[in-house]
RNA sequence: GGGAGCAUAGCUCAGCUGGGAGAGCACCUGCCUUACAAGCAGGGGGUCACAGGUUCGAGCCCUGUUGUUCCCACCA
């Protein structure tokens, strides 16, 4: 850095050098050492498919700012990365890669598909893990999981066994929600709700009986072919003599019963609502109730079932394989192998047409989508694998209940507890071929299947060798779930890693995957390994836009990180993300806001680069001088509550309250007011004060440089490489602790009184106008003689003094000064011709006012009982120590009135 | 329907267990002072959404109201 003095910082040249050097000397590495305390975080597997986008840079940030401050503390640190294979995305993407090409799954085969998809894996998996490193993120590499490799793949067929062994997984005909487009199952976390513009479709269905026309609802028209019952309530009185009774189902022509259920609600509409169990997750309760049919009418490919589909059926009945809970099939007849939505068309029109519509009302309502691809779900019968949630549930809960489990902030678990005592029963079977293949293999012959971590010899029942394996994979969260110990080697508790390094202690995530994600790794953990497998979840919230709208790619507001990076460096993005926000809550990103930190950044590199170019011809002494100044123990005495303050902070996670201090500390205190200063001893004629003030300057550099570490690590390295008596990389350093020997109040309160004079005398110098390079001579009288006197030569620098005397008593001509106070002192300045006397009136008498004010403020506490004996000691303290000072500086500015005349 | 967040300076937001209203940006004035004009010095600007309450003391705690955002459930 001593060769390259350019004003401006310039990221870019120094960054990925930096991190390659952090590379080489293997620092994000994580032993196990025995003479430390491990401190572990897994990252968020980011998906294979997936580009670096805002919120991971927070996400990461926020992860990396944790690791680097424990690493720094002592701690063996491991912040162990890896990627999601995230079946459904992926394979999602290679289908429609494959369209491209003219091809389907079914042209190509599992394989071929196999094939492509780790094909895909090695072109784009590593791209995000190198998106990461340019955030500057401290991983170790060489831990690098995926969620489909070796280690982790045996995890999940060990979660399988042996939940299957223990009854909690379960196979069967459930009603689920298929998504048309992926053709798969997706669980209940995976749809989501979206408004869309609908209608309310009033149909009338003709009673048996008594021939009278049934008015009721329906959103779904289409659904209509597969209705086997209608409901009304029992205690509807409008329709008590219908019990027992049927309609016929128009089109159809169909005879169904009507059924009495607690569903039909009587304050809505009619009262009477049709009931299609196989397309309905409450139809499908009622239809269980009261042992209706099952009739499925849509095809898993969105369109409406037909004679092949019925046939296909009905064969798997007439084998006697079917399971007892399988649907029946309709043939749809003239609607058969229309869409969905094309048959609600035809089927309107139909019903329009024989006089069963009543009314069609227009209706916004929700619809359920697919996480995925947006396309809208249907609930269809389908024989999937569950685990049962309910017994895993309740440990995790108790978890959290008893406090060994946190989140940050507390808020938060509510959302987690209302997921989990609220839970059902998870679908872990997905009809995708990208992902574990579930571990269940099936008898051709007699139909026997069994759970296996491999393809067994033969069939446990008939004892032959025709078996295949399920053709589904797992839910991609289901993998996921194990993460935090998986990767660290388990199933093989006896694993080192697993053993030093498992339970982790932070997770850090944003609040829209608690429930996706949180609450499955801590049920997974509590069930795998007994022990919750972190002790807090650091929650975030969105990085919105400007405007605070959502980024998203059909908004095309996103922000590329690449690119903030590539301008303003990976720092300045860093401590964008951590300013100014506060966990949970959302934070808008903004070009002002980012170059608020570059200009920290650049502030930082020019206070280093003084620094450098004042070092001095001899090698520096480490440490710090035998003899303090005023200003050093100042600063000093600063820089120690600093530290304090900053690690108590980050103990606490509030990074951003950290990152601000810091900045306060770096610009206001050190570059503000301690360099310019230090220039005194600097340019002066005493070496020894010289060589003082380089240390210190070194010194309070040094340390200020690690606190900023974590949020800006480039820059810091960059500038602590360069300064004399480092070592060979910040990284590696010793966090600062406090010290009681650097402990200097008197000094700071003695500092801080020269400080307020100072700013007076500028103050009153800026309001006047007096040209700033016009100097006065200034008297300064007061009490505390010793106390100005060190600060004489400041004063001549920073208030334009050209000579100072100070002294009890001014004995000049007051009424020709500008008389400027403070609680402490007087100050004479002989320039009374510069300016206005009434005007220097009024603003005396202005600042009496507001002295005044403050003074009644105080004595009104201070007369007040209540507060005297209810207040702790220290407030009135505070409060008598306000007032007097108050008091002081009223007696002063009197003098001053009285002395202008 | 259930739950949660937010409402503080013109804008974006901090304000940690209750004890003298803050920052950045923007604005105004003056400075090219050899680390930095991406800077320095000075300045203006806030009934902390509203109404009650608890307390010696409330931006902070409690209750209610309004506005706003989000999550979950339901919507036949």
């Amino acid at each position: 850095m001593r060769r390259e003095l350019d004003k401006q910082y310039d990221p870019s040249k120094v960054e990925d050098s930096t991190y390659q050097f952090w590379l080489e000397h293997k620092y994000f590495h994580a032993e196990r050492d025995p003479e430390k305390k491990p401190y572990t975080i897994v990252i968020p597997p980011p998906n294979i498919t997936g580009q670096l986008h805002m919120g991971h840079a927070m996400d990461e940030t926020l992860q990396d700012i944790l690791i680097r401050t424990k690493r720094m503390q002592g701690y063996s640190a491991l912040w162990l990365p890896g990627t999601d294979h995230a079946s459904i995305a992926t394979e999602a993407k290679i289908v429609a890669a494959m369209r491209e090409e003219g091809l389907t799954k079914e042209d190509v085969g599992r394989e071929g598909f196999l094939e492509r998809a780790w094909k895909w894996k090695e072109k784009y998996g590593n791209r995000i893990v190198e998106q990461l490193k340019k955030l500057g993120s401290s991983c170790d590499w060489d831990r690098l999981a995926f969620t489909m490799d070796e280690h982790c793949s045996d995890a999940v067929l060990e979660v399988f066994c042996r939940l299957h062994e223990k009854g909690l997984i379960y196979r069967g005909n459930r009603l689920v929600n298929w998504c048309p487009c992926c053709q798969t199952s997706i669980s209940d976390a995976e749809v989501e709700y979206e408004e869309q513009e609908g209608n309310f479709w009033h149909l009338l269905y003709t009673v048996k009986e008594t021939g009278e026309k049934l008015e009721l609802a329906t959103t779904r028209p289409e659904t209509m072919l597969g209705d086997t019952a209608v409901a009304i309530n029992p205690e509807d009185p409008r329709y008590a003599h219908l019990h027992g009774c049927h309609v016929i189902l128009p089109l159809l022509n169909k005879e169904i019963p009507i059924v009495c259920d607690e569903h039909a609600d009587m304050e809505k509409g009619t009262g009477v609502v049709k009931i299609t169990p196989a397309h309905d997750p409450n139809d499908y309760e009622v239809g269980k109730r009261h042992n209706l049919p099952l009739v499925r009418v849509f095809t898993y490919d969105g369109h409406m079932t037909g004679a092949a589909d019925k046939a296909a059926a009905d064969e798997l009945f007439a084998s006697g394989k079917a399971a007892p809970d399988e649907p029946e099939v309709l043939d749809c007849g003239k609607y058969a192998g229309m869409t969905t939505m094309e048959a609600r068309k035809a089927i309107v029109e139909d019903l329009k047409a024989g006089g069963y519509l009543k009314e069609v009302e227009p209706l916004r309502h929700d619809v359920g989508t697919c996480y995925r691809c947006r396309t809208t779900v249907e609930p269809m019968i389908s024989k999937q694998w569950f685990v049962k949630m309910e017994p895993l549930a309740k440990p995790a809960i108790e978890a959290c209940r008893s406090g060994r489990l946190k989140f940050v902030p507390e808020r938060f678990d509510k959302t987690y507890y209302h997921w989990l005592e609220n839970i059902k029963d998870w679908c872990i079977s997905r009809q995708l071929w990208w992902g574990h293949r579930i571990p269940v293999y099936y008898c051709d012959d007699c139909g026997e299947y069994v759970v296996s971590k491999s393809m067994p010899d033969r069939c446990p029942k008939c004892g032959c060798t025709h078996l295949h394996q399920d053709e589904d994979t797992l839910d991609t969260w289901f993998s996921s779930a194990l993460w935090p110990f998986s990767t660290l080697g388990w199933p093989n508790t006896e694993d080192p890693d697993y053993k030093y390094f498992y339970p982790t202690d932070t997770l850090v995530t944003g609040y829209d995957i608690i429930f996706f994600w949180v609450v499955r790794m801590v049920f997974s953990g509590l069930e795998h390994t007994g022990v919750e497998p972190f002790n807090t979840v650091l929650i975030h919230g969105l990085v919105r836009d400007a405007q605070g709208r959502k980024m998203s790619k059909s908004l095309g507001n996103g922000i590329d990180p690449l690119e903030v990076i590539a301008q303003y460096g990976a720092d300045a993005l860093r401590f964008t993300l951590v300013t100014g926000s506060t966990p949970g809550n959302d934070t808008r990103y903004s070009e002002e806001k980012i170059k608020a930190s570059r200009n920290f950044a650049n502030k930082l590199w020019n206070a280093a680069r003084f620094v450098l170019m004042n070092l001095g011809e001899e090698e520096l002494a480490p440490g710090l001088p035998e003899e303090l100044d005023l200003s050093d123990r100042w600063v000093l005495s600063s820089l120690n509550t600093l530290v304090k303050e900053v690690t108590d902070n980050i103990e606490k996670f509030e990074l951003g309250l950290a990152a601000q201090k810091i900045y306060d500390f770096i610009w206001d205190v050190y570059c503000d007011w301690y360099i310019e200063i230090a220039k005194l001893r600097l340019y002066g004629e005493d070496k020894q004060q010289a060589d003082n003030a380089r240390r210190v300057l070194v010194y309070v550099l040094q340390n200020a440089l690690k606190l900023l570490h974590p949020f800006m690590p480039f820059i810091t390295e960059e500038i602590y490489r360069a300064l004399p008596g480092s070592g060979e990389s910040i990284m590696i350093s010793d966090w600062p602790v406090w010290k009681e020997e650097l402990c200097f109040p008197q000094d700071e309160a003695g500092f801080t009184d020269l400080v307020e004079l100072i700013k007076a005398i500028r103050a009153v110098r800026a309001e006047m106008g007096v040209h700033p390079a016009r100097k006065a001579s200034v008297f300064i009288q007061t009490a505390e003689r010793d106390a100005f006197e060190t600060g004489r030569s400041y004063l001549e620098k920073f208030a334009a003094a050209s000579e100072i005397e100070i002294g009890e008593k001014f004995e000049g001509d007051a009424a020709s000064c500008v008389q400027v106070v403070t609680d402490k002192a007087r100050a004479f300045i002989p320039m009374m011709e510069l300016v206005d006397r009434e005007k220097e009136l009024a603003r005396l008498n202005k600042e009496l006012a507001g002295c005044e004010k403050e003074i009644a403020a105080a004595s009104a506490k201070l007369n007040n009982q209540g507060f005297l004996s209810k207040a702790p000691e220290k407030v009135v303290e505070g409060v008598r120590a306000q007032l007097a000072k108050a008091e002081d500086k009223k007696a002063h500015i009197e003098a001053s009135i009285k002395a202008l005349g």
